[in-house]
Order: C-alpha cells, then sequence, then structure tokens
DNA sequence: ACGCCAATAATGTATATACATAAATACGCG
DNA sequence: CGCGTATTTATGTATATACATTATTGGCGT
C-alpha cells in the first residue's frame, strides 16, 4: 500500500484545475510512468481500484477505464479477487516496418524510378504450390518489376495478383504504376503474412541488380489476404548492401497506430 | 442511417439472455466483424453513438466504451462532430517474431547446445561508436558465442552489456548459461530495435558457421534500453540457409498481446 | 490434516445523468 | 457574395450507483 500511495500530485481535493490534461490521462501517465521508468517491475501489483479512487479523488469508473485501457494495451494483467499486475513485456515481437520503396528511396535522396520487366495473365500452376493456394482453379497476373534508386538497381519484384479476388487488376497499366501503389490505393486487405530470408544472387538476379553473384541480398515475400481469400504474393528482392530492415518494440504502441 | 441499420441481433427489446457474451463483447465483435469482413471499408462512417444505443437497448456509456476500444486499438479512428470511421489499416507495419534460438532450435526437432567463444570485460572503446553510445565512460562485457542446432552450427552472437546498468552479469559464469536466457530472466527492459540485414558471410564467420564463404546470412542487431539506459547491444548472424524470420500483420492484435 | 462451503474482496459490466469540447453547419450582417 | 459568429451535434470526460462474476480466503466439520 505505501508503495502505491508515492504517486504523486493526488489527492489534492477539488484541484484548480488550470490548463491540466484530464484527469483520466493524468492517471494514466502516472501509471505508465511507474511502469516504463522500471520502478514498477514486472509482476507488481499496482493499486487496487479503490486506492487509486481514493488517491486521485475520484470515481471508480474513472480508474476503471484508465486500468483497462492499460490492460488493452498489454501494459498490465488484471485478475479478479487479486488485482492488477505489470505484465512482462513480450520483447519477443516488435513491430516492423514494411517498406515503401519508393518512400524508402526518395527518403534518402535518391530519385525512384519503376521499370515493368515482365507482365503475363494466365491461369494459376497447380504444379508450383504457393501459385494454387493463392488462386486455386483461378487465374493470376504475374508481374517482374524494378525498383531503381536513381541509375542503380535497388529491387526486384516478383508478383503474382489473384484476379478471382482483384478482377479489376487487369485492366490496370503497370507500365506507368507500380503494382504495390495501385494496389495500396485500391484493394482493402485484412491480413498480411511476411517472411524475411537472407540469400545469395543467381547470376540472372545479380545481372539485374548490377552486383557480384552470390552477393547476399534481403528477400521479403509477402502474402495478403482479405478475409479468406489471397490477394496477392509478392517477392521482393533487395540488394544486401543498400537496405535493411528495422523493428521496434515500445511498450504503449500498437501496429495500427492507436 | 440505413446501412447502419443492419447490425443483426439488436433491438431485441429486452431480450432473453441466454448464455449469451456481455453485451459489450457482443456489439464490438459486431462491428469488428463488419469491418474484417470488408463490409465497412476503410472510411466507412460506424454508427453514431446515440445510433448504436437504439439498435442495442443500451446507455451511452455502453457503446462509448466499445467504439472507445477499437478506436485505441486502432480500428477506427474519431473525429467529433463528425463521427467514427473505419481506419485505413497500416499494413507497412506488422508485428515480427522475435526468435528465442534456444526455441526455435528445439522447435524443429533438433538438439540445442550453446558454446561461449570469447568473454572479456574492458572499458567502453571510444573509437567504437555503437560501443560508446552503448555505455560512455562505462565498462562493458563482450561475450562472443555460437549457437549449435545438432552438430550443425546455426548462428553466432557477438554482445555487448553495459556493466553500468547491468552490473550483476559480472559475477554470472556465461559458459553455462546463454546471455539471453540469463538476461531475460534477470534484468526488466523498456524498448528495444532491431535491425535486419542480409550479409555476405567473411572467412572467419563462415569457418565459424561451417558455411562456404561468402554465403548468405541473415544478420539481426537488436539494441536494447531500460528508460534512458542502454542496456545490452547483440549481433546475431544466423545461417541463411537454415533460417528466416516471420512477421504477421492482423488488424486487431497488439504487440504486447492485450 | 483434509476437503467442502460460505464469506469476502477484487474486477467486470451496465445505467442514467451531467457538463466540456471541438468541429461542422447555419445564420446574419456588411 | 463573403466572412465572422452563433448554433448544433457528436464525441470526451466524469460521477454515483447497482449488480454480476470469480478467485481467494477463512472457517467449519469430519
Amino acid at each position: 500500500m505505501s508503495e502505491a500511495a508515492d504517486i504523486e500530485g493526488a489527492a489534492d481535493g477539488e484541484a484548480e484545475g488550470k490548463g491540466a490534461p484530464t484527469l483520466n490521462r493524468r492517471i494514466r501517465a502516472d501509471i505508465e510512468a511507474k511502469i516504463l521508468s522500471g520502478e514498477w517491475g514486472p509482476g507488481h501489483r499496482i493499486p487496487y481500484e479503490h486506492e487509486l479512487m481514493a488517491q486521485y479523488g475520484c470515481a471508480r469508473m474513472t480508474v476503471n477505464k484508465v486500468v483497462s485501457e492499460l490492460a488493452a494495451a498489454g501494459l498490465i494483467e488484471r485478475r479478479r479477487r487479486a488485482g492488477s499486475f505489470v505484465a512482462a513485456p513480450r520483447i519477443q515481437s516488435a513491430i516492423l516496418q514494411i517498406p515503401d520503396i519508393e518512400a524508402e528511396v526518395t527518403a534518402r535522396g535518391e530519385a525512384y524510378r519503376y521499370e515493368l520487366l515482365r507482365q503475363e495473365r494466365r491461369p494459376a500452376a497447380r504444379s508450383v504450390p504457393a501459385e494454387w493456394a493463392l488462386a486455386p482453379r483461378g487465374r493470376v497476373l504475374e508481374i517482374e518489376c524494378r525498383h531503381m534508386a536513381g541509375s542503380r538497381p535497388f529491387a526486384l519484384e516478383h508478383r503474382l495478383i489473384n484476379l478471382s479476388a482483384v478482377p479489376e487488376a487487369e485492366a490496370v497499366d503497370f507500365a506507368r504504376q507500380a503494382p504495390s501503389s495501385w494496389l495500396v490505393g485500391h484493394v482493402p486487405w485484412t491480413a498480411a503474412e511476411h517472411k524475411i530470408a537472407a540469400v545469395n544472387a543467381l547470376p540472372e538476379m545479380a545481372k539485374r541488380l548490377d552486383i557480384p553473384d552470390g552477393s547476399a541480398c534481403l528477400e521479403l515475400v509477402r502474402r495478403t489476404w482479405r478475409g479468406d481469400e489471397n490477394i496477392t504474393l509478392v517477392r521482393q528482392t533487395f540488394r544486401g548492401d543498400l537496405f535493411d530492415l528495422v523493428a521496434r518494440f515500445t511498450p504503449a504502441q500498437t501496429p495500427n497506430g492507436g
């Protein structure tokens, strides 16, 4: 209890309410600060709702909402009758920023250019499992293209679009617009899976990326769904000397940006 | 409005309340379903609180809490006076599962073994920016080790621990216990940053990983903080032929697991 | 001691009400 | 017609209250 009591600025009676933030934000900030500073480590019991209620001189619904939000954010765990406890941060997961290649290139002050290498519309091949999984018994649009940073190749892209799920893609001129930017603007999706690997560039690939045979490349394979339907399957191969991925973990954040 | 009206199962008057889930969960599930199915696409205005309140025959606080939660999760955006709108999923971020090497190895049915290659305690070198940033004017513990899967090398690890932040590390026998597993159990952290790159194995590294010179390897560099203090800096180099990373995106989830 | 049961204490859900805040809309004046 | 102001309206915050749910605690009896 005495630990709980050292939250500052509480119990001001009626308070004078200057330009202060709202009470709920103050309570939340106080608790988050205690947790993020490590003062309340994982497993520490945070004050009971009725204690917070007394400390801040407010109604239980107010603290309840705050603590529920913290629980939803994963910062704490609540157990009936027992209390609320600081959760162990699940450091084994982090938020990965998936690159938008054009933004990535222009961000480093280089001119972005997009080249369509090949485009083909055909039935899905049963012999290729990934392709068949994408569009069983349907037709696919296969696209190969290259992303340039200035005069240097930056990444190769090989993409399959499920035409059953996205028939509009058939009418698009992918010589003018990169498939990723078109898809982002026109096709809503609900789930995605990314596989990240390191590969040695094969001769053909090395030639197109203008690097020595066997150079290490970062390969990003992404599958995208809308509901149960598979929308697209992309393999992007980045020059390993020009690019790497960054992932961050901070306890309070959400992948969608809440 | 007519769009809003097609939420099912609402306005049952008093309802018969069998083994049904609580009202808030029903409302939340209904709205999530509409969004995840794509029926309410990005930008769609969801019913006003007073509309939902009428549809479900409940108080505004009840729907307010539900919709606020959805907003916190990033599924919708709320704008005063205007209403609440389905948010565009920020597909450019995804949740990355950071591997626990031992778990990763044993999950594929191979025997995990850990080898300490080198261990040194010394002042941080000012000439190495990353090292100086870790522990300015302090001492560091430098550890090199190897993770084995059966008889094959799986990954190399080079780690620096900031002894000012974690003095206990000095007394640990890292020949018996891998530094990562010790740190997970003993040092709470609050933030982490991961950089993922593809590199060609240098001769020394190739020898230790038992792969040809120049083989592509996945390199994971992780920095970990507690508050403002940098705890540790690790570089893990995985055999590219044995390992790749997976990241997933689903609108409703949180990195911490709320 | 062991196991069952009742009391207890915490969170979980829900309500009706009130006022604050911010932004879109309507209004009215020059 | 254009611009500033007033109104409207939806969300934001907060309260006091009630009852439900569920682990834990403690007591009781065998």
